[in-house]
RNA sequence: GGCUCGGUAGCUCAGUCGGUAGAGCAAAGGACUGAAAAUCCUUGUGUCGGCGGUUCGAUUCCGUCCCGAGCCA
């Protein structure tokens, strides 16, 4: 008998963590978090990261477990949600996972390996600069040579991906697709995917709005802080809602084209994020209608009722 | 009211010495195995302001009307 695993995925801004908080409520549930900037201590605002009031009593998991300037990985991801999800459903809880990283939760609920070693910061930045010097092409080859499996799949200009792959290569000698073909890809629990998706146009114009919110919540001085504190070039602060601010913030560039940008790269965010939802996993969606959550509320109650409980 | 300039993609504009059009941005679709809120790929959007005229053919030339900006009165 699998352990039963729910996750609500979907794009940023339809209302993810506040269902959740219902699902947990209902159906006897602890919620772990999914989404890969939520970790950090201290990106509060600017993720969307769940409130305590918010919260309702319902334990979290996985949230603000990284100091700002701390490097996490989707590997990292893996090890740590998978003892959550144990950890949860051990004590009789129903494990949640809510959060739109794609390649997370997928890492979390199915067979999917990674090479053992972690990634080698160094060797990134060798071939980052052979990469500068020579151009793409000898390092492409190469891994044509080695594995041309993989190579297939990733796209020249797609510099990172070639380095990462060669980077597997060199450090464990064995290739990508080797880990891959080592896989299954089933799921590892009694997964149920619930999506939530909203109408785009929509969709657009509440993540227009949650930005405007996060300003006027005090998203400045959230980024401000960090900035002095010099975390300007750490991985979190790559984040959608502090990289776009920090122009502002060094008197590069407006507050008011910041935040275009700031929402434009939300938006864009948010089709990537059901590209990968709706090709990649098997999800239950479930249409908001955003001025009546109450009702997309009780009908995935309705849906999972005698199944989570 | 007169004169001038302009009206072409969602936006800013280019262009066609007459053969029904193209850039950037926005957008859409897609990929994805240790940075994934990252990284990368593909794609087009049109009554060329309306109506007439000239022409085999008009977005292009002519007339007229409408709209906008400026100048003059």
């Amino acid at each position: 008998m699998k352990t039963k695993v729910v996750s609500i995925v979907g794009p940023t801004a339809v209302g993810k963590t506040k269902l959740s908080i219902e699902l947990a409520k209902h159906f006897n549930g602890e919620i772990i978090n999914g989404d890969s900037m939520q970790v950090y201590r201290q990106f509060d605002i600017g993720t969307a990261k769940v409130t305590h009031a918010e919260m309702e009593n319902i334990p979290h998991h996985l949230i603000d477990i990284k100091d700002p300037e701390q490097p996490f990985s989707v590997a990292d991801f893996q090890t740590v949600v998978r003892e959550a999800i144990e950890r949860v459903s051990s004590k009789g809880k129903l494990p949640i996972i809510v959060g739109g990283s794609g390649l997370y939760i997928q890492a979390a609920l199915y067979d999917y390996h990674f090479s053992e070693e972690r990634r080698d910061e160094q060797l990134t930045e060798q071939l980052t600069k052979k990469v500068e010097a020579e151009g793409i092409e000898p390092l492409y080859t190469e891994l044509m040579t080695v594995d041309p499996e993989q190579a297939k799949v990733i796209h020249p200009n797609n510099h990172r991906r070639v380095i990462r792959a060669l980077e597997v290569y060199y450090q464990t000698g064995k290739t990508m697709s080797e880990y891959k073909r080592e896989q299954s890809n089933d799921p590892l629990y009694d997964i149920h995917l619930i999506g939530l998706e909203m109408e785009r146009e929509q969709l657009y114009e509440r993540i227009n709005e949650r930005v405007d919110q996060m300003i006027n919540s005090g998203l400045l001085k959230e980024v401000y802080n960090l900035y002095e504190k010099g975390y300007s070039n750490t991985q979190a602060m790559r984040g959608i809602g502090y990289k776009e601010l920090i122009p502002y913030l060094q008197g590069e560039d407006t507050l008011e084209h910041c935040l275009s940008i700031l929402k434009r790269n939300s938006r864009r965010f948010a089709k990537r994020q059901m590209t990968w939802f709706k090709n990649k996993m098997d999800v239950s969606w479930y249409n908001v209608e955003a001025d009546q959550f109450s009702r997309t509320i009780a009908r995935v109650i309705a849906a999972y009722e005698g199944v989570f409980n």
